[in-house]
DNA sequence: ATGAAAGCGCTAACAG
DNA sequence: CTGTTAGCGCTTTCAT
């Protein structure tokens, strides 16, 4: 009649296990077992007792242990390249509580688009059992996507995908947004536009310039390889940026820019105000993404709103959606850009003053 | 001969274990274990076969079993209000980066300043044995204080802590801030300043609110009750509070807001922009942390710093050492708050116009 | 240098 | 309704 020989808990300072609950209820683990998963028969009397005994022993479950058991950890993992950008920030927020409605908690990996640091979470986060994994990736080549497979974890992609990989997707129209920032500009009468991209290697920003070109082309304006300026992802990348387009002499100079992310279109708004200019009367600026500081710039920016939150709730619906079904999901969602125009653009009044 | 009893892997589809790893390579999993963890002896050979073995059937050990063997899972839970605002984007990155140099994820849950939340998510981390929190709480009643000492998890306080609760925390000091916001337009030569802040039950409120009476009352300046103002946490409360000053008759006016912390600051300075006054001719505004809005709002704004990466870089240090040592640590660490000039304040012109 | 075996805390049949 | 028991995948003595 001895269960087991197990150390005590005199002081209870020692975690409390379901054994100790077993043995202070007078039932067996089994019976704990039901009375906490609330799954078998157990008769109401002693589920008040255990559930009397537990409450006084402080005891909490361990989910751990019962993740062994077969069970999940309900755990996401989520990477992004930097969760103090306020457009990620508003993408895990979603993110977030869409897990918490699900039972599901979230781990998030900032990667600083550094692929090999992207490589590392995602090993670790494999040992870790994670039940899915959204990731903002800043790879796009097959041998990630070897990795990926290799994972044997659902991975959904938000906001940046790799081409062709078939997985949950919840991306924006990158290409779409790109064409309506540009036709916008020209609409206006623009026709010298300079784009500021972050990297080219990453997906959205090739498919905001090829939307940048495709509006360029229609409207018969020529595509000039100079003013397309690929930088960094942060304002001091947009601030140098500006600084650069305006130390280069162009002639003519471009009256307005696209900058492919509202941080890039910032820090150019601010260099070209430091410079003399004024926004939008000598150059009008178009950002992307429509994070919270586009309302706060001075002049407020016009841009390309992506749905952020939302998209981190699809996500995150989809993923769960797929962990629960087994599988590993594959639908590409792909959410419609829409202008957004505020006061940073204008018509062209004339030349930039040299 | 034959160890145990399990499912074999042909199809390499199941998760592979640390028995498909001993067989294959013809040692017993002991060994497989000591060359995972690097203890023990093993000899050079083997264990370079086993290694290759791990590669070529893509092992992953499990950690969540390994947590069972009395190890631990390296995940921390960060408890913070929002990770959409700036101020808490900031920490978390700076938290992130400190964990991720000692091994550790940290797991990111939202409370909106919810102390219901708080305590659902403060008890699902603790079923999922993580190895430490870090709090940014709302709560500061001492019911709070049992709930957590019951938890038998590490908890450290970010930012906002709970008067006399010992343990690890990393804050600024908020009285000081609060003097020096208040004191920086005393010395410009307002007399009649107003504070907007957050709700007053959470401490950093009080103790800035502290602050600005102490700066009113050592220049000699009667504290009006009317002038303190309590909202919520983001911009539109800012500029709620603004509207509703204005709204207010009071006679005279002030013609400087404390906003106790960025985002009222620029709720208030968009308000008070709408009605027609300008900043900082009309009214001065100071704010409080620092985050990236400051530099972005127009008029840049004057603010009380703190150091928020920083912070969330002290807070995973202290708490990892302290579960290192098995202890629960009780540091506080309280840094200078210092107060950054922008062009948000100047000397009061005249009255404000009514 | 290597392996057998005893857990870790819990779940899930399967018997009573 | 309740209890027995066999794992879950890995770590860790303790022999060999």
């Amino acid at each position: 009649m001895k269960p087991r020989e197990r150390q005590k808990n005199p002081t209870g300072s020692e975690k409390v296990t379901i054994y100790d609950i077993a043995e202070a209820a007078g039932v067996s683990i089994a019976t704990v077992s039901k009375v906490i998963n609330n799954r078998g028969r157990v008769s109401e009397q002693t589920r008040e007792r255990v559930l009397r005994i537990i409450r006084e022993l402080n005891y909490a479950p361990n989910r751990i242990t019962s993740a062994l058991g077969g069970k999940s950890m309900y755990t996401l993992g989520l990477l992004i390249p930097d969760i103090s950008n306020p457009f990620y920030s508003e993408i895990v927020r979603g993110a977030e509580d869409c897990g918490r409605k699900w039972g599901y908690n979230v781990l998030i990996c900032n990667t600083d688009n550094d692929t090999r640091r992207e490589m590392d979470y995602l090993l670790s986060l494999r040992e870790k059992r994670v039940d899915g994994i959204i990731l903002a990736t800043a790879s796009n080549t097959d041998t990630r996507r070897e990795d990926l497979e290799s994972l044997g974890i659902p991975v959904a992609f938000i906001s940046r995908e790799i081409p062709g990989f078939e997985s949950i997707r919840v991306i924006v129209d990158n290409f779409r947004g790109g064409y309506l920032a540009t036709r916008h500009l020209i609409d206006l009468g623009h026709r010298n536009i300079a784009l500021f991209t972050e990297p080219l290697n990453i997906v959205t920003s090739s498919e905001r310039l090829r939307g940048y070109a495709e509006a360029l082309q229609e409207a018969g304006i020529p595509y000039r390889p100079e003013w397309v300026r690929p930088g960094g992802f942060g304002v001091e990348s947009g601030y140098r940026l500006a600084e650069a387009l305006l130390r280069d002499s162009h002639d003519p100079m471009p009256t307005a820019v696209f900058a492919a992310n509202d941080q890039l279109a910032i820090g150019a708004i601010q260099a070209f105000k430091e410079a003399g200019h004024s926004i939008p009367e000598d150059i009008s600026v178009v950002g992307f993404d429509n994070t919270i500081l586009c309302t706060i710039v001075d002049p407020p920016l016009t841009t390309v709103a992506q749905p952020m939150y939302d998209m981190g709730v699809k996500v995150v619906n989809l993923l769960i959606e797929a962990i629960q079904n087994e599988g590993s999901g594959s639908e590409r969602i792909v959410l419609e850009p829409k202008l957004v125009v505020r006061r940073s653009t204008a018509k062209p009044k004339s030349p930039l003053p040299r």
